[in-house]
DNA sequence: CATGAATGAGAATTCATTCAT
DNA sequence: TATGAATGAATTCTCATTCAT
């Protein structure tokens, strides 16, 4: 008697993967991919070592999926903002505010984006999704330039210094001291105000 | 007759430790802190592993002070420009001009950004010095938002955005691609105009 | 159909440890701390090296947990005759005794006395264990002082001097000498005697 | 012109030597033969590393002479003690105080006895210099029996358990603990009275 | 299928000894 | 002769990946 892949299995399967997923992205999210090794993967999501390479080849592949994942919500927000109505200038603004206040929120993206590649796998998949950003936000950009609603400019480069902006202003010497909400609305408030008026968008 | 240290002497001396730094340097720029392991380091240099813990007590700490001179040498040419004479417009101009090119000319600073932290010990000189590059604009913003010259705003925040708008856009998605002297300038310059504009400063 | 862990692999786990501890018992045994690397260790026992962080988190808590197995054997013998029925002098007469004799026996127990603390950790560990000798047989002395079988005296000292004594005598340069039973027993019995009259037992 | 060896400059060789082995003796008293680092005895005693070799061809020899020199001193001390007049008891009384009380003093021979042999050269030699300490108590024992002043043992035995018995007494758990001149003192007449005891001799 | 014990190739660091100057 | 910079073998510990059960 041979065994078949019964639906309920099918699922545990999806289970397990999502877990392992899950216990991967904790881990990043509070010591970075160093703390992320495969053991502690393991115990985390409650499967085996042997478990994840069921699902996955390598270590670096998880982390290349971690990150994809977690992008991947973040760019279907961003671009439901960023195709909706309104005026490029109000858009970007919507959409710059709605990524900084989501990444303050929770160590869940911020760090996946400098943290750095245990891998170079990883690290080409990683420039790979901050460049998918830059598209949402070029995509703005484009869209308000042909309109005459911005200035004309380098669309890639500004996309890109958005990114970057935001980047720096989240994990980098001033983002660990915003703590209360008060002090997080503030930076959110001022990292839109110098994207905006960097694009050329003076919204006020 | 005693024995003196010749001059040749303290110039191997010398040598070493600076060929140990740019060993590693040359190592970390190249390929991330991954690549440059002790024994790399030691090879490319020219010398034994045990000679490099002659210079430094252990590999964090050359890790430290490669990033450490680096950024010494960024920081001094900025800072230069940002106490000299002229607008703040002008002088942010001037700075944001300079550091992009220079940053473009040579795998010299622009991965210091970048690299990830070996060690806790690096990590937290990676942030320092970070915000080193934002204090040198930050005094700059400070100085010509008093003078009304450039729009009220949150220096601190503006001047984090402005390192990380750079830093995205060199080591970014767009970064590599700009290969010839002609996609560097054009670069350099949306670069430029992005970060004049962020801060209000429509120099033109 | 659930895997069960096999009663054969809850044994070759066991059979793990402790073939670790007795080659590292072994090792030390013939050569000290010196020649107990984890590698050597790691090729007696018959796994990896790694397997050996599987059990023991460093080398030095190896080495302690070596010495606390073999202190432990000896210490419930001695405790069980120093608890025993009996004149304070026949208890201390029968575990003087017991204990150079089965230190002759084997390599089991006596090099735990001279090994050097190749480690701080270990150093520790070592006068702890050491002490747990003395204590057993100052427990004796303090009885048959009280109860007037023994001379006044110094119990802690003297339980001391009764370790160092048999130590001295087993490890030191008379002890290899002695090879073949009957210079073994004349060893046991010269240290017994020794000791029984330092206490002031004269048992005869 | 080719160097000859003046007068002066063998007496500075003289120097260095004993400098030297003054800075190894320094050290393995404090930190016993693992801080006693070529490197580190060539510092204190103010020479260079290659200096050492010329006196000594390799660490082992010079620990090996260092252990000797003070073995020495203590020995010599000893047999004036015991080739001196008196009673036998009396003469094993006063070598058995002036050597546990010259031990307490300094942290300068007691710790040498334990202290593992970094070397295996090392170790033969610790061994020997240990029987040489037993080889004065045993002479004065076998003359003690001879006389019939002491009850008929194993001189040989009873020498190496007394070497045995301060040892532990001065290195073991009782011993740090002994800061104070009074409990030293204490500790001094407890190790006394338990040697005579052992070997028959109740001069009290 | 599921487990997790086992592997072993690295990587960092130390330090006795040598030898060019 | 004297120096101390340089060497590099040796050692501990880590962790991704595999595979017998």
């Amino acid at each position: 008697m041979t065994y078949r892949r019964s639906p309920l299995m099918e699922e545990r399967l999806a289970n397990n993967r999502d877990r392992i997923l899950m216990a991967t992205r904790k881990l990043v999210a509070e010591g970075g991919f160093r703390e992320a090794q495969v053991a502690a993967v393991a115990a985390v999501a409650g499967v085996s070592t042997g478990m994840i390479y069921r699902y996955f080849s390598s270590k670096a592949e998880l982390f290349v999926e971690v990150l994809g994942v977690a992008v991947e919500q973040e760019i279907n927000i961003l671009t439901g903002i960023a195709t909706g109505p309104g005026a490029a200038g109000e858009r970007l603004d919507a959409a710059v505010t709605c990524f900084v206040r989501r990444a303050l929120t929770g160590p869940n993206l911020a760090y996946a984006f400098i943290a750095e590649p245990a891998d170079p796998e990883v690290d080409t998949a990683r420039i790979r999704y901050r460049k998918k950003f830059g598209d949402v936000f070029k995509a703005i950009l484009i869209d308000g330039i042909e309109k005459g609603e911005l200035p004309d400019q380098d669309a890639e480069a500004s996309a890109a210094c958005v990114v970057g902006a935001f980047t720096e202003a989240l994990v980098g010497p001033i983002g660990p001291a915003a703590r209360n909400t008060h002090d997080k609305e503030r930076l959110v408030q001022s990292i839109r105000m110098f994207c905006l008026r960097a694009v050329g968008s003076f919204s006020k």
